[in-house]
DNA sequence: TAGAGGTTTCAGAAAGTTCTGAAAGTTCGG
DNA sequence: CCGAACTTTCAGAACTTTCTGAAACCTCTA
C-alpha cells in the first residue's frame, strides 16, 4: 500500500501542482469548445489559462504550461489577437511581451459572429440567389416547369439566409433577438 | 475565334449542363455551411442536391452527379439519415435504396442544437463546476486569497456556460429567446 | 435458393491540419 | 551600433480526417 491509502486522496499531493492541474482541465474544456467553434485547439487553452490566471503572462510561461513549442505558441498568439482576444502588453524594462486575456466575452463573441458566420452567410446567400435567377432564365417561359419548381426550393433557402443574416445582423447590433421568423422560415410550406 | 463571342455568353451550351452545374454550385455552397458547422463537407452536398431535385434519387445518382465513390456516398448517407436530415425510401419493383431530403430545416437545426451543442456545454459545465470547486477547497479558510479570485473568475464561465445552456434550451423549444442574459453575462462586471 | 444487383465495410491512400524546432529576424540596453 | 534576449517564420514531421475501391455482405426475384 501507498501513501495515497490516506483520505481525502491527494492530501499528499502539492497544492500548487493540483492547483496547474485544475487550470490545465478548464484551459483544455476553453480549448475543446473554441475546436468546436472551428478555432485551434491550443487558441482555447491558452485564453482559458490567460483568463483564470487574471494577469499577463509572457509567451515562455504559456508554453511551459500548456507544453507547446515557441512557435504554436506564437502562431496561436497572433490569431487571438487577431481576434481581439488577447491584448499585448509591454512592460519597461523588461524584454518581453506580456499577454492577457480579454475578459468582456461578449464583445469576442459577437466579434466572430459579425466578422466570420456573417461573412460566410453572405457568401452563401449571394450563391442562391445568382443560381435561382440563372435557373429561372433557363427555363421555358410562360409554363411551369421542373426548372421553375427547383428555383422555387432555392427561393426558399433565399429566404431562410436572408432571415438567418437578420438574426446575426440584430444579434451583434443589440443582443436581443426573436427566432420566431427563423423556426417559420425553415419549416415547409403545407404546399 | 470560337463561338463563344456570341451572346449571353453560354448560350451554345446546352440547358442541362448549365442546370447541372447551378445545382452543383448550390449544392457546393450548402457543403461549406455545413462543413462550417462541423460536419462532412459531402453531407452537405447530398442534402443540398437531394433538396433542390425535390425527388428522391438512388445511391449511384448522387456518385455521379457529385463525383463521389459509393464507399463516401454510403458513410454520408447513413450519417445524414443519423441526423435525420435524409430519408430513405424503397420503391417496390426496384431493388435500390432512394433518398430524398427532409424539408423542414428547423427540425434538423433544432436536433443538431439539442443533441450535439447542449451535450458539448454540460460537459464543459461539469469541467468548470467541479474545477471551480476544486480550487475553492484548495484555498486557505478565511482569508481572500489569489486561488480565490480564480474560483470567481471561473464562477463567471460556470455562470455564463449556464446561460448558453437556457440559451440553447429555449431555442429548441420555443424557438423565441432574448439573447439579454447572454450578453450581461458575457460582459466583466464592473469590478 | 441461386445469383444478379445493390449496399456496407474497411484497409490503405490522399488530403488537410497543426506542431516542432531551428534559423532568420527584431528590439533594446548599453 | 553590438549582441543578448526574445519573437516570428517556415519546412518538414506528426497527426487527423476524409475518400477510394474492392471484397464482403445483403436481399430480392425468378
Amino acid at each position: 500500500m501507498t501513501a495515497a491509502h490516506t483520505s481525502p486522496p491527494d492530501a499528499n499531493v502539492p497544492p500548487k501542482d493540483q492547483e496547474r492541474a485544475q487550470l490545465g482541465e478548464v484551459a483544455d474544456a476553453v480549448g475543446s469548445l473554441m475546436e468546436f467553434w472551428g478555432f485551434k485547439r491550443v487558441m482555447g487553452r491558452i485564453w482559458g489559462l490567460l483568463y483564470l490566471r487574471g494577469d499577463a503572462l509572457p509567451a515562455s510561461d504559456l508554453c511551459d504550461q500548456l507544453s507547446i513549442s515557441s512557435g504554436a505558441a506564437s502562431m496561436a498568439l497572433s490569431e487571438l489577437e487577431h481576434w481581439g482576444v488577447v491584448r499585448r502588453i509591454r512592460r519597461p524594462g523588461d524584454r518581453r511581451e506580456y499577454f492577457e486575456a480579454e475578459t468582456d466575452i461578449w464583445k469576442m463573441i459577437s466579434r466572430v459572429l459579425r466578422e466570420r458566420e456573417l461573412a460566410q452567410i453572405e457568401r452563401v446567400l449571394e450563391v442562391f440567389e445568382r443560381a435561382r435567377d440563372k435557373l429561372r432564365s433557363l427555363a421555358a417561359p410562360g409554363e411551369r416547369t421542373r426548372l421553375e419548381d427547383i428555383a422555387d426550393r432555392l427561393g426558399k433557402l433565399v429566404d431562410l439566409a436572408r432571415v438567418g443574416r437578420g438574426l446575426l445582423v440584430a444579434m451583434v447590433q443589440q443582443g436581443r433577438v426573436d427566432l420566431g421568423p427563423l423556426v417559420r422560415f425553415a419549416r415547409p410550406r403545407r404546399h
